[in-house]
DNA sequence: GTGGTCTAGACCACG
DNA sequence: GTGGTCTAGACCACT
């Protein structure tokens, strides 16, 4: 489900989150879902287990995923869009400067159009 | 011309060669031009020499920015679009993912379209 | 396995980058190694840290090594030799201006090349 | 004769250095001739006289050219190759560093002997 | 413990 | 005056 790049410059707890983002997103881990216990996912991403429990604290901090004492984690029923005025602030700049580089990089709006298109259609289905 | 955010997760130098980019994207810096001195601007950004040697160092590398001996750093005459396939992947994946917490944001296709267009139009000019 | 010469015009940290890649050549280091900590090596060559990671960072850009978060650093695992051009035109060009030293210190081309049936001994082990 | 390249990382005055040894061991230069004054020089070159005049200062150091007060710099009559064991050692390792970076570069001795053949031909004319 | 970033302050080569 | 290198010492994020 999740791939891990040992060697990415994005840390690996990150590299958790966002792959369960993505999980999430996509539809193939859906509310109530029940995640692989701290354990199992650092034995099967052969990663450390603090490793892991980061990457569970930070998606329980924002919401996206809750545990219950004893039980396990969860997938939150409603992983409620915050539109939190600062995150999303931090998203437009994110995307301002990828736009920087892909100028440097000789890569137009089309080619990001069809990234974009590329992307959506792996949700709706 | 360039603005710093102390407290930003992202390191000074590293603001300061992204904002470098955009000035000369945006045709605020044109090929030939000056660079402040290491020490000019190190003095109006409040910041170490050392930072912003390295901030230009990084710029360097990417042949974005040539140094002279004595003279200073310039713009490059050509900052030839290497269209190189690994950065190039890095910014599709880097789009990836942006996407991805847009989603989680609520933010759909088209106000990601809507950011892109006037982000275009301020380069165009 | 690293010798610094304090008082060579080749900076520190150049030294070390170039007698790493030595190192990887000859097979002394290993696509997969270890590296020393930039603390450890600092500490064995009497060098400051600083310098060490600089040495470190810049075989990085190069795809020769490679870090691990928390982890430490690594020979990386194919050194793909990029054959670009423009690193290629300039050894071309060190290698000219090389024989036009050669040609003023009475060095003929049977010394040069038997230097090189040496060095390629070396690496062929 | 002598062509400048202003970003090269080689100093301006190595340039004009090598660039001399060069013109003297092809030939275009003979024992004796007349060098153009610091002036001149620093007029067709578009540099700084005292540029020019440190290149004739590490070229005299060498006993490559001599200055007569009042009539001006002439090249040696014997550029008495020095076989100084000092600089064939740096010599000697310059070409063992520049066999290492040849052979990340993919470069193999073939290649480096063609090169060294191209440039013996320009020599012996 | 690992590397990454930053500061302060120093010296040097180049033009 | 310009950038390049180096040191010493500090803090932080990641594992």
């Amino acid at each position: 489900m999740l791939k891990i790049i040992e060697r990415s410059e994005t840390p690996i707890y990150e590299q958790i989150v966002q792959g369960m983002k993505e999980l999430i997103l996509k539809g193939a881990l859906r509310p109530g879902d029940k995640l692989p216990s701290v354990r199992e996912m650092s034995a099967t991403l052969l990663v450390n287990p603090n490793t892991v429990a980061k990457a569970y604290q930070e998606l329980e901090r924002y919401g996206i995923i809750q545990t219950s004492r004893g039980k396990g984690t969860f997938v939150a029923e409603s992983s409620a869009p915050g539109m939190e005025k600062e995150r999303l602030e931090k998203l437009r700049s994110s995307f301002h400067q990828l736009l920087v580089e892909a100028g440097f990089l000789g890569v137009g709006p089309e080619q990001i159009q069809a990234w974009m298109d590329e992307f959506h259609k792996g949700i709706k289905e």
